[in-house]
DNA sequence: AGGAAGATCTACT
DNA sequence: GTAGATCTTCCTA
């Protein structure tokens, strides 16, 4: 997928990110795959849940880069995983929650954001990375496995004491 | 349900 | 330079 699958809203994003494919090509060249079955949409500053609200610091400054750029947010002792949607100049991102480990050798689960990330030995370093690079290490990709629409279901976002009245989170049922 | 985890920012000295 | 507040996930009751 190019750009301009990141370059649109954060909501239709991560709704169009279910079913997709992380891979994640190690040091030692193994490919680490899984299918995306939840994500949630954050916007910018006048989003009570994102971390945008607090305007541009070290930790978020990404938020503002451009679409298909990398995000690597550490919470205590575990990193999130989100792409930056929109133009440059606004924030907006998409967090990836949780998925389906797809590769053999693949171990621990998917079952969460912070899981994620340990399972895809994803940490800072990718920060402020483009999806788009090259030998980045990561990438997404659209294998053609479609979801059946009924089984993309939405709610509020998690662990967010203030959320907008709207839903922003996508997951797979069960 | 409650508790533990580390980086970052602010406000002080 | 340092002390204190803040932030959210994940694990074990």
């Amino acid at each position: 997928m190019d750009k301009s699958f990141y370059n649109r809203n954060p909501k239709i994003v991560a709704k169009d990110l279910i079913g997709k494919v992380i891979v994640r090509k190690l040091e030692n060249g193994n490919l680490l795959k899984a299918r995306i079955i939840e994500t949630e949409a954050y916007f910018d500053e006048k989003d009570p849940a994102s971390w945008a609200r607090y305007g541009k610091r070290r930790d978020n400054a990404e938020m503002w880069n451009e679409a298909g750029t990398i995000l690597v947010k550490n919470v205590h002792k575990y990193f999130m995983l989100n792409f930056v949607t929109e133009k440059k100049g606004e924030a907006s991102a998409v967090l990836i929650r949780a998925a389906i480990p797809l590769s053999k050798n693949f171990k621990g689960r998917c079952h969460g954001p912070g899981l994620l990330t340990s399972a895809l030995k994803i940490d800072k370093i990718f920060n402020g990375k483009s999806l788009f690079e090259k030998n980045c290490g990561l990438k997404i990709v659209d294998d053609g496995y479609k979801f059946k629409e009924g089984e993309i279901k939405t709610s509020k976002r998690i662990g967010v004491k203030s959320d907008l009245n709207e839903e922003l989170r996508f997951y797979i049922k069960g």
